[in-house]
DNA sequence: TGAACAATTGGTTGCGCAATCATTTTATGT
DNA sequence: ACATAAAATGATTGCGCAACCAATTGTTCA
């Protein structure tokens, strides 16, 4: 068991679990480090000194002595949105068992936070970053090309990407969604959203490209809120965009699943029927959607993909650094899928 | 503008910043880390320097030679579990402004997880931990108790707190509920859980002690699974319970707001009459619990405090180490609320 | 104007570890 | 048994920074 404390408060180092084991410091060193050349009596020996003086190695003298870190960092924009802890899970589950650690930074959607938060990040030799979205600012852009460290942007589509791009085109999304909407035979067709990212706004875009193709598109009818989203946030936009349209409205495209339940409380509220009256389609197919009354429509994304895949891709770039021989892609797709439930017709 | 690839591609340091703003190393250590005792001009011209060369500076170098590393760890069961977003969020609102930051590791409900991530973040001298519940393996209570960094024990109310200890009792918030669902004339009284990790049996021992106290306590009503929970494992276990208990059952305690969600949306299926002939109480107080049909009763519980207090009682630690005159409590009672609303009586 | 002192700046050293190369030990083959 | 190769182990050094104490500069007041 662990004494460490005995030696008058001294941080115990390799070379105390040499002197204990009777070999050299590098000798422990390669045991701590699992190295093969150690003949299994020498390895022992150590492990039991190790075990005996309950050592931890000093991971910032290794870090300084071999400039690397094991050490990823992970820059999302919210820690509310539960959309990201499915993809911090991906990004753990390949990351931790890989004997990674996990540098997590909350961005506030803030590009200046985001900046800073790289340049901390920058300051501790990761070897891998996946950042949200593109819209980095020069300085952080500029950081990161000088740093050479993989660099994964992940969630939307990128257009020029710092290095790799792992995601999905949320105008192609937003879209499919107005099709649908429009296959089914809606026409005076809404938009809700809150918070307005980048990736919001695409799916906005590529929602009012499909109407305004159909000649169906009225902005009227575009209700947003730069605040962050939400259950409630959803029923109280949606009494927006009635009294704003006068009730001129059949269905409603929300970007995010939280706000169309919102919308689905309150159009019961108000008697309207859904889907026949009324047809609203969400996003991101939380597990609530599915039993919500009635079933949401909704797009399903792979979150947890978005972040496994962001891991594996970083260490295919740490492993085969200079290969170029088999390039890495440098755009992902994670794609979508729509899930049509009970809410539209 | 950062332009530090040109030359050889070595990393830039205190020393290059020193030679281009003619000053000495430390110096320039003296702007990086704002200390007051520079002249402004001085000042201004290594900060010039920093900014032209694009120089950051190296943190395993500073904590190795300062042993300060302004890291926070953090050990939670589970990314899935949208209780911890509310904690982190705490967590992070307060250890972000001061400059700390947090290294935040997913123990999956295993205290051998736990124990290898606590040998790993000790490595790294973190200047606190937060942990999880009371559940440490011997070898890594030592461990935490040799190193001298401030531990807080969150979520749960701990028996011997190992340092700190930040949450409420859950034997007291299941009683509560048992006894809420008593006073509302409900007698053939339920529990399913899901998970059932430590703090989630000190719901269920607290909820079957008064229970019993009552006269009502029948163990063939306590449904659990030690899978994690969602919607549809709480309507999974409904179904159970209405199986093994032929019907004979007139309310439950579901020991998170997502299992109650979906045994509301099941006994709807069922044609339970909810709340006159089957009274349902969640736990957690999720955004959703007030949007379901009939919205949720529920125990509310302050996760971001949690999250906050425990940040905050750890400056206080690392502020005062040795304050002896005003010394920290060390359990602090986040508290919880019942919340009732139409799924009960 | 010049002590006397305070405020600022600099030089040296070591934090704990791994890279590098040198040395010793062990295995292999004849 | 001996040479040779191969494997295991060790000694030295530097990673980049801040602590510590010394040297310098600036400031204040008589």
């Amino acid at each position: 068991m662990a004494n460490n404390d005995s030696h008058s408060g001294k941080r115990l180092t390799l070379k105390d679990v040499a002197a204990k084991a009777d070999v050299s410091p590098i000798t422990v060193s390669r045991v701590v480090n699992g190295y093969d050349g150690v003949r299994a009596n020498v390895r022992e020996k150590v492990e039991a000194a190790i075990a005996e003086l309950g050592y931890i190695p000093n991971r910032s003298a290794s870090v300084l002595a071999s400039s690397k870190s094991k050490l990823i960092g992970v820059l999302i924009p919210s820690l509310s949105n539960v959309v990201f802890n499915d993809v911090l899970r991906g990004i753990y589950d390949i990351a931790t068992p890989a004997n990674y650690q996990v540098l997590l930074f909350n961005t506030h959607y803030s590009a200046a936070e985001e900046e800073r938060a790289i340049r901390t990040l920058l300051g501790q030799s990761p070897e891998g970053l996946i950042i949200t979205g593109g819209e980095q600012t020069t300085a952080a852009k500029a950081m990161l090309q000088a740093s050479a460290v993989p660099v994964v942007q992940i969630m939307g589509e990128v257009d020029n990407p710092i290095d790799i791009n792992v995601g999905f085109s949320h105008f192609d999304a937003g879209a499919a969604v107005a099709q649908l909407l429009l296959d089914k035979s809606y026409s005076k067709i809404g938009f809700i959203g809150a918070r307005m990212d980048r990736r919001t706004c695409e799916r906005l875009a590529g929602f009012e490209h499909v109407l305004s193709a159909a000649n169906s598109l009225d902005k009227t009818r575009v209700i947003t809120t730069p605040e962050p989203s939400s259950v409630s946030k959803g029923a109280l936009l949606f009494r927006e965009l009635m009294t704003i349209t006068k009730g001129d409205c059949d269905a409603v495209f929300c970007c995010n699943d939280d706000l169309a339940l919102g919308v689905l409380h309150e159009s019961k509220k108000m008697q309207l029927k859904v889907p026949e009256k009324f047809g609203i389609c969400g996003f991101n197919d939380i597990e609530m959607a599915a039993y919500a009354e009635p079933a949401l429509s909704t797009v399903r994304v792979n979150r947890y993909n978005m972040g496994s895949k962001a891991m594996e891709v970083i260490f295919e770039k740490i492993t085969s650094p200079g290969d170029k021989t088999t390039p890495i892609a440098n755009y992902i797709n994670t794609g979508f899928e729509l899930v049509t439930r009970k809410s539209t017709r």
